[in-house]
DNA sequence: TTCCTATTAGAAAACATTTGCAATAAACCC
DNA sequence: GGGTTTATTGCAAATGTTTTCTAATAGGAA
């Protein structure tokens, strides 16, 4: 949960024998600078930079999006829509949750602190290297109970 | 997050206008004998099922599966395997989390009560119906550490 | 028992994501 | 800067998961 540069990300990828490309540089760019509360699928982000006029192919962002995560720089998330939506995965002031309609798929990010704090010690004392760590609460909204029946 | 029988599962199908039919008895059942720990994917499932001599298509195991993760009955994980895995939706002694590698998939389940006292109360500031609350740890098992560079 | 319609199995379709491949271009060395 | 190596890209095709369509079946209420 480290906060990225263009500079700090080609660093970190160099290290590892793989390299900063204009593709991934703009990727990074377009979640560093998206609104708070916004979730951007692959599909999303193909379209957005479409209208950019930077065009991206679709495997390329897919292949980009699974690297940015498995790496800690996205995170990765299930919002009931089918198909998984990012953010940027930024540490304590703007680390935050999820609370989740499970019929209308509405979501509303809250923040708890001591959340991080049991993500923090659970990996550690596992041993495990921490990369993200998100609370999901599936619910339903005030809107769906009063519509009953339908699923 | 209620326990679930045969008896009360069938009187809330029954409210909302609905069935109980044999198949979705059967696959409470599965879920509510399950070992701690065990998850399954829908395909899984299917397996688990025709070995029982129990066969169930699967295309009625989706509907089943979805139908009883929005009721509450099931919960819905993601663990980095490209398709859902449920298991049953207990309440505080049995309520738990998931610790899972992003590289091997490994996946530790862990305890924590502040948590679902956190997710309880967020709901219900929003006014949203509590089904499922799950906090999920991404990161890279001591192993995969180990084991280096590749992604 | 009868009627209404939710639910089922099976097949086909839809959708999200991954993969193979040839062309391109970062990173590294001189 | 120029040359070499090989990671990465775009495109098309393939894969895998989940959903949808349809006719037949069978729960639930009266
Ligand atoms: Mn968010
Ligand atoms: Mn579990
Ligand atoms: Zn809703
Ligand atoms: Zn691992």
């Amino acid at each position: 949960m480290t906060v990225y540069t263009a500079t700090s990300l080609k660093a970190e990828l160099n290290d590892r024998g793989w390299r900063l490309t204009p593709q991934r540089e703009v990727i990074l760019h377009v979640f560093q600078e998206l609104p708070k509360g916004e979730h951007l699928s692959a599909e999303d982000l193909y379209h957005h930079l479409e209208a950019q006029g930077e065009g991206i192919s679709l495997s390329t962002i897919y292949r980009t999006l699974k690297l940015m995560a498995r790496m800690g720089i996205l995170r990765e998330l299930e919002l009931g829509e089918g198909h998984k939506h990012y953010e940027i995965n930024q540490p304590y002031p703007y680390h935050h949750h999820h609370l989740i309609c499970v019929r209308c798929n509405k979501t509303i990010e809250f923040k708890n602190d001591s959340i991080l704090k049991i993500g923090t010690k659970t990996a550690q004392k596992e041993g495990y290297h921490l990369l993200d760590c998100q609370l999901t609460i599936h619910a339903v909204c005030p809107s769906c109970q009063r519509a009953l029946l339908p699923l």
